[in-house]
DNA sequence: GGTGCCATGTAACGCGTTACATGATTAT
DNA sequence: ATAATCATGTAACGCGTTACATGGCACC
């Protein structure tokens, strides 16, 4: 979805063609380091785009260079961009890999719950020491976008780690007291649809 | 990435068909609601599983009911879930589609940012309050997952707010001196005529 | 005879990735 | 000459989604 919009915005701006398209999202996001598009996304996104009626082929450029196939926003477009500055993104689905991996880990027979945290504890203070060293070396005054993204992520590798206590206290108060683990039954559960 | 190693870590607790995969990894993340897999993403990924020599289709039941395909985990199976438990999650891209929005904001003429950030902000308390009463409601002794899951919701949602203070303030810093905005150059070639 | 559960899939699409391919201009 | 940059794509795959489709069994 960020893409597409990506693209609509900067199409919003002024007509551009599908490398500097990718240029300006680089920029935009701050880096390469944050964000690498590659151009089969750009291509192909623009040929939905164009497909939904949101983007038309302007014109082709060929002055000299190579082609440049110049793209333009169209009133579509404009709407559905103005209607996605209007409302909030949606929840990012709590689909997270390591709450898989800790649930997997408390049933699989050899695998070790305590450990799967502590690995992933490392690796969150690890990431967190690299991340506070390129925060104190960033300059505020020309890379904002970068900034901001550091500072969201600290923050969120924070929240991991508290949670990652939480975690382990809860397992604690489990284990002493242990209840009966979530077994599946092969058959007759009842289900709501 | 998820589902394959869940599918997985199931199939190393004892062979199943797809549909009892299904209701397993239910089971394991607490319910539908915060995690719906659907049957097309089983099957698939069991036949991917499957054509990687990660998983083997070891018998086709059929006493009375419908057919059932059971999978059975192979040694090589085995051995990349052990490697997955013995690592840690990777950095979950800071691919944010609020962070594009911001910027695009700022960039796209008409775009008022405040206000993207006030939306994003005011749906941020409501996903807070909703799943803080969920998080009252819940039953400790039978819903350890659902729990878990609900307060690293919690974490990071405080986090998102408390980032989206920060990024107003620092907003607010840049409009008093403003920076030249990150503007993509056309990078003009010289071209002769 | 319907509804609902058990169980299996296929088809098509969206987003994103890697790898491959072409060709032109510009700078060294 | 050759490497870097400009500029465009195609093909195939992975993960995930929606929609569609089939068929048996059990219960009321």
């Amino acid at each position: 979805m960020s893409v597409r919009f990506a693209i609509l915005g900067l199409l919003a701006q002024r007509p551009r063609h599908g490398y500097e398209l990718r240029a300006a999202f680089e920029a935009l996001v701050g880096g390469e380091e944050n964000w690498d598009v590659k151009p089969a996304q750009i291509y192909t996104t623009l040929d939905r785009l164009e497909e939904s009626g949101l983007v038309t082929e302007e014109a082709v450029e060929q002055e000299g260079g190579p082609e440049k196939r110049i793209y333009a926003i169209t009133p579509a477009g404009r709407a559905e961009l103005e209607s996605w500055f209007a409302t909030s993104v949606g929840s990012e689905h709590q689909r997270d890999e390591f709450f898989v991996k800790l649930m997997l880990s408390l049933a699989v027979d050899g695998a070790n719950p305590y450990k799967v945290i502590q690995t992933q504890r490392a690796a969150l203070y690890q990431r967190l020491h690299d991340v506070t060293l390129q925060r104190q070396r960033a300059d505020p005054q020309t890379e904002l976008a970068h900034i901001l993204l550091l500072d969201k992520t600290v923050m969120h590798l924070e929240a991991d780690l508290r949670w990652l206590d939480m975690v382990e206290a809860r397992l604690d108060e489990v284990r002493r007291q242990p209840l009966p683990q979530p077994e599946v039954k092969p058959r007759g559960r009842p289900r709501r649809r």
